[in-house]
DNA sequence: AATGAATGAGGGTTCATTCAT
DNA sequence: CATGAATGAACCCTCATTCAT
């Protein structure tokens, strides 16, 4: 019905089910992370990301302000919804293993429904830091602070190693996590079904905290 | 052929008093080195690494076929000492500590000696893995597979917890040195002195084991 | 039909309360002015023309067909003024002092009042002459005819040097006033009140007169 | 003979007599004058200028930084040597109408040998001087000031009238032959032969003078 | 009439690579 | 070996113009 009233004043260009208006920003964003996914961002011509998204040249410029303002949207808006969930899991009260747990989840979770998206969006960050955006680093940097502070809480009630500084042992959690993407991507181990994710996943964590534990 | 031409790349070219041959093509891959870590590879152009060499970029092409090749070369230099390394510690017969320990110290020495090289080395690979010469995650997948056969002898004496498959193991460890040097990068933590530096190794050398050990 | 059309410009479309219609339109043509002043017309957008007349810039081809039909419109709409100026000084009976200092008097006064409709409209065209629509070339032709029939009168009278021509005189006499101008515009001299105003006038027609009487 | 040193050490490309090594750089130049002159700054692209030069599309950024900087070196370049060719006239123990009348003599000239040059070098720079580098503006007005101390020296020796101020006077002569230009460019008057020219020359000279003269 | 989203050709610039010397 | 002039394809971005509402 919604879709009817938008689309439907006079004929369509194409009977697909584009979204209108200000839905456009959105679909050169989702076309734009497919092709940064599939050739790289460097790989790709701006007019690869018009094309997947089915618009014109131009209206990707009409949206941004270049080519690497899309990159830096999308980064930004991943990486503010998960920090949204890191501050959200941190005022739980719940055992650290849980938090952990649930964030490595909702970032092997947004891989399977995504892929191209968490290559894009946290295969590149931490590296290609350096030549982006300050803006991104930034981001980046608050997600680990957030890690930080759990770990940091967790110490302080005793429970970590004391020879393990929060702040590493949330580089080290994050990192571990990247180890599993990674290994998706290159190929090294794949886990198709939920189960067999949930079991790395799991695995993951526990090696991770049986390190750190006191 | 094929096989000559390479072997002329290491052995000079002619014998003359002049290092210039042999001596020039270093000095390129030096420059390109530091070129490509201070403005990424394709922040950069290929006058920008003759500049830093101090010599004709035309003469680039006399010892590579293209940029890409300088950067694969740098590549596949470095990660065939590294495997050199891991096959020679795979021989010795010690506790699995040590020789993760000394991996991850070379590494770390690596990175105070020549930080550039490291990271276009070691934080390029993974990620920009897909849109690379298969040669070098061919080299990546070689050096993980030696540390998934430490790991998978260490497990055969039943010193890994059996919920951990090596090659995970692998990739773990392998990420948790690559979390330091992205931490270095981003400038979260530091270790000016060798003795910080040990120390930082042996926090996560220490963290990796206890978090697999059965 | 193309009468028609024309008319419709400058009469109003709808006859409602709204000055909006042609007021709109003259709205469009005096940003413009200001805009080509400002950043000369390959140098703007128009869209910085819509932003200046604050509309909507799909607006500006409603008015108008293109960006030059803009640029085209100020031209005829002014030169016309000036012509039927010229047209009308040419009849009445006066000593050639008199109506070439309501010449330069108009012109000057016209720069007074709006600098940038000048600096478009009278310096523009001599230059980019070549490039414009014929119909803008006709117009200054048309202009300098008007003024050399003024010039052959006084010849005819035996006013004029014989070595002279009408139209090389015609030619001189507007290109002084326009000195002035270029003048004004590169800041080499000022005149801001009326009175400096009118005695640059009078040495300019002064200087001419002399240089080209008997 | 020398053409031959330059052009047949191997192949040439076309036989035809191009000017090697730094030859091109004026080669460009002046394929600029014309394609300038022929369809405006605005209205021609730089590959016209390379088609123009028989030179490669990047050539021309071998040489300049960029399609302004070729308009301004050519601008640069011709007023340089005007400037030089005033300041030697200015020393001279001449009269002024002397003097007056080597100065529009040179620059019918050049017109005459290279009109597309003078379009471009002289009926840009007063107008467009705005939208221009500064430098441009510089120029103009160091030109302008040689001339307006011939005109000021004129007065102190009382042989102009007091009523025109020097510059007012420089700017009425300088005007007065960008008039003649003007008038060739619009097809208002033509001067085929040097005579005709000469003549020309000879008449504004003598209007300007007989104009300010005491 | 008025708006501004959408279009897409056009053109300036970059830069990897080749080549003549 | 060494140089750097020369080449030209590639690509980002601009912006005049159209169109649906």
């Amino acid at each position: 019905m919604a879709v009817r009233r938008f689309s439907r004043r006079r004929s369509e260009r194409t009977p697909s089910l584009k979204a209108s208006a200000a839905g456009k920003r959105k679909l050169i964003l989702d076309a734009a992370v497919k092709v940064f996914a599939r050739k790289g961002y460097y790989g790709c011509r701006v007019s690869d990301i018009a094309d997947e998204a089915k618009v014109a040249y131009g209206l990707v410029y009409h949206y941004f302000k270049s080519k690497e303002d899309v990159l830096n949207s999308i980064f930004q808006e991943r990486w503010t919804v998960f920090i949204e969930l890191l501050r959200q899991l941190e005022k739980l009260e719940a055992p650290l293993a849980d938090k952990l747990t649930r964030i490595a989840g909702a970032l092997l979770d947004a891989y399977r429904l995504n892929p191209e998206m968490m290559e894009v969006v946290i295969m590149e960050i931490a590296r290609n830091a350096k030549f982006f955006d300050k803006a991104n680093i930034d981001l980046f940097t608050q997600a680990m602070g957030v890690i930080e502070r759990m770990m940091a809480r967790e110490a302080a009630e005793g429970h970590l190693r004391r020879s393990v500084p929060p702040r590493v042992a949330a580089y080290l959690f994050f990192s571990s996590i990247e180890a599993l993407l990674t290994g998706f991507v290159v190929g090294a181990f794949t886990a198709r079904s939920p189960g067999e994710q949930a079991h790395l996943r799991d695995q993951v964590v526990e090696v991770f905290l049986k390190g750190i534990q006191a």
